[in-house]
RNA sequence: UCCCCGGUUGUGUAAUGGUAGCACAGCAGACUCUGGAUCUGCUUGUGGGGGUUCGAAUCCUCCCUGGGGAACCA
């Protein structure tokens, strides 16, 4: 891996989360002569960041031991999985620094195995083959009730006819389901476990379906596939997995994964599970993040408002930003919903940290300095990082007509307002301190066209000789020497915190923050910037941290807004209104 | 309320029978050529009742409350 990515650190005293807890003592008591987690993801979409959680957890839970950590796409199911969804998950498993390189297993490559497993169980007579339709089986296991979430009691269920088949004839229907005998759905393999189980996944979980759909990977050479129930364990076993770490949805099978691992008399692997990440203001679910791609809500798995690692990559995201993230957030059994604004504040402070500093203007206005000499240009020195020694000073053209924001001009200044309105100063950054004498109004419009300013010669830089105190600085670029962008804000995917908390009746899709992306097209900055390439992050002075973003081109850059500066006026202006 | 799992400041997470701490957010201030960064201070919490104990967030019990489960998905 990437050394420079610490591991999450627990912040609690003892050193340890539950989980790492139970491996060591695991270690101590000799259950296990060693650790190994695995990844699995399945190929059905693309990674995101409760996914990176998970893959966090599971990397570096087997590096603090000394263990290993195995990239295994759990592939069973070929109507939903794809190739291009394999080389998403590897390439953006990797740029987050786990490096599973030489660890990637596909547990379609486990089909021979798994099946010899199934066999194996049908011979120690705890698998059956079923000819229950998938309708029947719903009725026969009693969960075929009309409203789940308001029911009292689950009476038992009722055996199959079909469940006390003999093994012969089990194995001849099996291996005939596997040579293709029979039609999709016809039969399946059942685990004989117990019908009248209180655990509704033990009343004999379907092992083997037939589905006749050419699997990404192994094509037609199979017309029957695994379930996941079945396949997970042994899956685990196979590899030697010692810990198998998921969320919390997967607590009611452990039994089921205990009891195939037993009963196939594998590797004993053991499943722990911890709470998926849930943040503010976004999904974390692969199926709706689907929805908005397929929906055209987004421009892609990668638009940058995606909570996926592609598009928070391509928002400005550093691994190292989303790592800090994910170590304070901690690991758990309660079900959370972290503020997005943790998110943001890693990344605010990661990006200080080694982010360039430019001077840029998104909403431009004139600023003329009556009294500067006509032709004038002068080359200013800038500090590139005033967090990093190292990163040094460039030179920013100066002349006697600039763009500045013009949210840094009032024609009536509010209270607490110390930028630019008549007859105020203001210092301009690296530049010098100016005076507003006026500004230039149309008419018809009542818009403001210009500012119009005297400067002060003896302070070039920004400091003046006097030591006045000037309490604004304001950035600006030189108008003649601008080179204009395109800026991509974003806000909130989802207006409300809990997105998918919609009424009935709502479809969740459409509560989409209309404005989670604002374009900026008329955008100015400094001279610098246009060797910037795709990924490179800058702090645009004064307004956020902005990453160059795939669609820039020589001559039309386009910026992505990674996230604001912190905003004290903001709250100042907020409070006032 | 059929089965399983949870509830610690606004949010997330520590404290493993012995001082309820940390981070983010919020608030106030200092400093500042980014209203950035940095620094200082502050507010707010063990869901409720009973029990065990010298002592309970922690153990027991009842209640309240949140999540999950019943696919030929993973």
């Amino acid at each position: 891996m990437t050394e420079s990515i610490p591991a999450p650190g627990p912040n609690g005293a003892s050193g340890f989360d539950f989980i790492r807890e139970a491996v060591d003592l695991d270690l101590k008591n000799g259950r296990y002569a060693y650790v190994r987690t695995r990844l699995p993801p399945e190929p059905n979409g693309w990674m995101h960041i409760g996914h990176a959680k998970a893959f966090s957890i599971d990397y570096f839970v087997a590096k603090d031991f000394g263990g290993t950590c195995n990239l295994r796409f759990d592939d069973t199911n070929p109507e939903k999985e794809d190739m291009s969804y394999v080389e998403a998950i590897k390439r953006d498993t990797f740029w987050l620094g786990i490096d599973c390189r030489d660890r990637v297993l596909f547990a379609s490559d486990y089909y021979e195995k798994l099946y010899e497993l199934a066999v194996l169980l049908i011979k120690k007579g705890v698998a059956y083959v079923d000819d229950l339709s998938d309708q029947e089986i719903r009725e026969y296991r009693g969960t075929d009730v009309p409203d789940k979430n308001n029911i009292t009691s689950t009476p038992p269920g009722r055996n199959s006819p079909w469940r006390e088949r003999g093994v012969e004839e089990n194995l001849d229907l099996f291996a005939r389901m596997r040579s293709g005998e029979f039609a999709d759905g016809a039969r399946t393999l059942r685990a004989k476990i117990d019908m009248a189980h209180p655990n509704l996944v033990m009343r004999d979980p379907v092992m083997y379906r037939i589905r006749r759909e050419k699997h990404y990977r192994t094509g037609d050479a199979w017309c029957i596939y695994p379930m996941y129930d079945f396949q997970h364990p042994l899956s685990d076993a196979i590899e030697g997995v010692t810990h198998s770490l998921c969320s919390l949805e997967y607590e009611i099978h452990r039994p089921l994964y205990e009891w195939f691992i037993r009963e196939a008399e594998v590797f004993p692997s053991r499943q722990i599970e911890f709470a998926r990440l849930n943040i503010s203001h976004t999904v974390l679910s692969k199926r709706w993040l689907l929805r908005l791609v397929q929906d055209g809500l987004v421009s892609g798995w990668d638009d940058p408002r995606m909570p996926t690692i592609a598009g928070m990559r391509r928002r400005g995201y550093t691994p190292e930003a989303i790592h800090d993230f994910l170590g304070r957030i901690g690991i758990a059994k309660t079900d959370s919903l972290v503020d997005i604004q943790l998110l943001e504040h890693c990344l605010r402070e990661d990006l200080n940290r080694r982010a360039s500093r430019v001077l840029a203007v998104l909403r431009p206005l004139r600023l003329i300095i009556e009294n500067w000499p006509a032709g004038q240009v002068e080359d200013l020195e800038a500090v590139n990082n005033p967090e990093d020694a190292q990163a040094g000073t460039r030179k920013v053209p100066f002349s006697g007509e600039l763009w500045i924001e013009r949210d840094d001009f009032a024609e009536v200044p509010p209270p607490k307002y110390f930028r630019l309105f008549p007859g105020n100063s203001v210092r301009l950054r690296y530049g010098f301190i100016v005076t507003c004498t006026g500004f230039d109004k149309d008419p018809g419009s009542g818009e403001i066209t210009a500012v119009r300013c005297t400067y002060d010669p003896l302070t070039k830089g920004g400091n003046a000789p006097d030591n006045r105190k000037v309490k604004g600085t304001i950035h600006w670029v030189s108008a003649a020497h601008a080179i204009p962008l395109e800026a991509r804000l974003f806000d909130k995917l989802f207006v409300a915190e809990r997105p998918m908390d919609v009424p009935v009746g709502v479809d969740w899709v459409q509560t989409v923050n209309p404005a989670s992306l604002e374009t900026v097209s008329r955008a100015f900055a400094e001279p610098s910037l246009a060797t910037a390439a795709h990924g490179d992050s800058f702090q645009f002075e004064r307004l956020g941290y902005f990453c160059c973003d795939s669609d820039s081109r020589p001559g039309n850059l386009v910026f992505n807004r990674s996230v604001s500066l912190r905003d004290t006026w903001a709250k100042i202006e907020k409070k006032q209104s």
